[in-house]
DNA sequence: GTCTATACTACGATAGAC
DNA sequence: GTCTATCGTAGTATAGAC
């Protein structure tokens, strides 16, 4: 028991130095250093520092999808929602990816994630798969719902862009503090910004509704 | 002449190192041989591996400051310029983004400060300083124009998720490529993207200047 | 100024004691 | 299973030849 714990702290340590130097930027000395254990447990628990790499994917897939389970399976149910429902899930499920964007808690897991967008390895294809595959389609089919759009192409597209909104919370976290002449991402600061992504939200969400409606 | 061509290509490959591995992850001695020098002459012309990030970084707030000039210069004539002209710049500057975002010919320049972003390091003042900030307080300057708006808080909020529209082709190009079924960002895809943002910033900028005049 | 040779450090992997 | 000791490799930095 004891054991397993050890090696979630582990994993956690790992995280947060893949996440703060990247792959090549950790060292497996440190990250075992930190973990108060030998190196060469990392060898024997995983083959080696690319196999706690992967490892430390597949735990943050687990994690992330378990923090966003409640928002993601609710679409599971859904054998006709209304198109006002759908706004309100989409809504749901950009709230909880701003919290998870903004939090110092999950900092390590957003950019380890941001890192593997970049220049993905195996890696990223795990944490996809994981969750981040589903739960984009999810928002793809709630967009068509709410705008009555049969194209996905263009919602995907939406997605894209509505999503862009909240990740450039922590892709950019340098520019947006400076920006708003903040030290830290404070809880007012996360709430404004939410309040004024949500507003963009429903103006992108009304946009291709009515270009449905009247394409001139 | 010779040398300086030399200097020139030494940090361009340095640029692609960096972008592609990190500065952890890239080593000088391949920088050097792959501009066929030797690696002291590294540490000679920029004191070691550090020195060459920060003149790298140099390099491409320079590159970038000649890319984005046309489009941001403009601003500096604006004695009074009008809502839809100032739409039509804001418009203007986030064409320029997308093309130097989703272009292959800088994408190492997108990469490199992408990875500044997430983990900003000394040489994320040089290139904010060098022109990022400058575009950033434009682009403001341009939202309150066109939309009437005095309060700066809310333009900025506004610039973040406006360019983070923008800034997710890069910073999650592996998402994008997936939902959009692609291996590569080819032009029409480019296109299409641009369409979608240049709609959705309209959008966006509607709805501010439509909660000013009725702020219900 | 530029390159060669070398010193020094730190890394990841492995073998073997316990 | 876990730790210690060690090996080979790769990195930066430096000194000195040219």
């Amino acid at each position: 028991m004891a054991r397993i714990m050890l090696q979630h702290r582990l994993l956690e340590i790992a995280i947060a130095e893949f996440a703060a130097k990247g792959l090549e930027g950790a060292s497996t000395r440190g990250i075992a250093a930190a973990a108060g254990t030998a190196m060469s447990s990392i060898t024997y628990h995983y083959g080696g520092k690319e196999g706690l790499y992967l490892a430390a994917a597949d735990y943050i897939a687990a994690q992330v999808c378990q923090e966003m389970a409640p928002v993601i399976d609710e679409i599971d149910l859904s054998g006709d929602i209304g198109a006002i429902e759908a706004r309100r899930r989409i809504h749901d499920i950009l709230l909880q990816m701003i919290d998870t964007m903004a939090s110092d808690r999950s900092e390590a897991w957003s950019l380890f994630i941001m890192r593997e967008q970049m220049a993905p390895t195996e890696a990223f294809d795990r944490i996809y798969g994981g969750l981040m595959g589903k739960m984009l389609e999810t928002l793809c089919e709630l967009v068509c719902i709410t705008t009555g759009l049969n194209d996905r192409d263009t919602a995907r597209i939406a997605v894209i862009t509505l999503t862009g909104q909240v990740l450039v919370l922590r892709a950019s976290r340098a520019t947006v503090l400076k920006l708003m002449k903040r030290d830290t991402m404070d809880a007012e600061a996360v709430a404004t910004l939410a309040s004024h992504i949500a507003a963009n939200t429903d103006a992108i969400l009304d946009r291709l509704s009515m270009e449905r409606q009247d394409p001139a």
